[in-house]
DNA sequence: CGAGCAACCTGCATGC
DNA sequence: TGCATGCAGGTTGCTC
């Protein structure tokens, strides 16, 4: 289940099993991931120390001095960190054996997510060079979005979903933050008002911020044992419930399908 | 530039 | 119980 703040909560949960340390071994089972992962990454990564972790967007970049793993989770994707010798489950594609004898294994039954090396500057890199700004930073202000959104006649909830203007909002947290600034998904982006964009940029902050506080409640179970689904759950406002009432208005929340993804909204408060 | 669609996969809920 | 269908938190890349 990864958005943003299931990313953050996955780098703050392996953190501090794998920085610093050395890996000793690693295992593909399972290289045929959204791009194939060549074989020789296993022999490239052996001895290299974790040097820094970093997240852009849903991207997870475990630095290194020779180069950078790249991790995305895709739609189903999970790491965890289990002892040595733990057994395998169904969709553990790969294994990164440390020096602490920890390993950090990746699990995904969907096989949407990414595992690559990059040797080359990682800003460089094709899946990185075009990303927008991070939301949870200055860079993401009512300016930046209002200048962003000019001319763009998509609709709002698309432009926000799209990396190129604000990395790490994913289908759940673009409802929850249309929802709380009372914009309609569906209004065309450039007609959003320089009001909407500072009550959007702020809405997008909050929730993404918020969900990010939970999860860390999220990261004991992770990290522990097993990936608990989604408990911020519980705090959602309108996704996953359509044909229920608005929170704020009682009005019953309406569903549509905005680029084949699940839309709901208050047709009252987000009018 | 943008709408719409297909693609990459499996698991789960639903309906017959 | 089995089978077909549709849906799912992401992203790229192709048409028109």
């Amino acid at each position: 289940m990864p958005e943003l703040p299931e990313v953050e909560t996955c780098k703050r949960g392996i953190e501090p099993y794998i920085l610093g340390y050395k890996i000793i071994n690693s295992i593909i089972r399972t290289p045929s991931l959204r791009f194939p992962i060549p074989k020789y990454i296993s022999q490239r990564i052996q001895g290299l120390s974790i040097q820094h972790l970093e997240r852009r967007g849903k991207y997870l970049l475990l630095n290194t001095a020779k180069g950078t793993l790249l991790i995305h989770l895709g739609m189903s994707g999970s790491l965890r960190i289990v002892p040595e010798f733990e057994p395998c489950k169904k969709h553990d594609h790969i294994d990164i054996v440390f020096s602490n004898q920890k390993i950090l294994r990746y699990h995904d039954p969907r096989r949407f997510g990414i595992f690559l090396w990059i040797e080359s500057d990682i800003d460089q890199h094709p899946l990185l060079n075009k990303l927008g700004p991070e939301p949870l930073t200055k860079a993401f202000n009512a300016k930046y979005l209002s200048h962003a959104l000019h001319n763009r006649k998509v609709p709002i909830k698309t432009a926000i979903m799209d990396s190129h203007i604000v990395v790490g909002v994913g289908n759940i947290y673009a409802n929850e933050a249309l929802y709380y600034a009372r914009i309609s998904p569906t209004k065309l982006a450039y007609l959003l008002s320089p009001k909407d964009c500072d009550a959007l940029v702020n809405k997008i902050k909050k929730v993404l911020a918020k969900a990010i506080k939970v999860g860390g409640t999220t990261l004991r179970d992770f990290v522990g044992s097993d990936g608990k689904p989604g408990y911020f759950k519980q705090q959602l406002q309108v996704y996953g419930r359509a044909g229920s009432p608005c929170y704020r208005c009682q009005t019953t929340l309406v569903e549509i399908r905005i680029n084949q993804r699940s839309t709901v909204f208050c047709p009252i408060c987000q009018a």
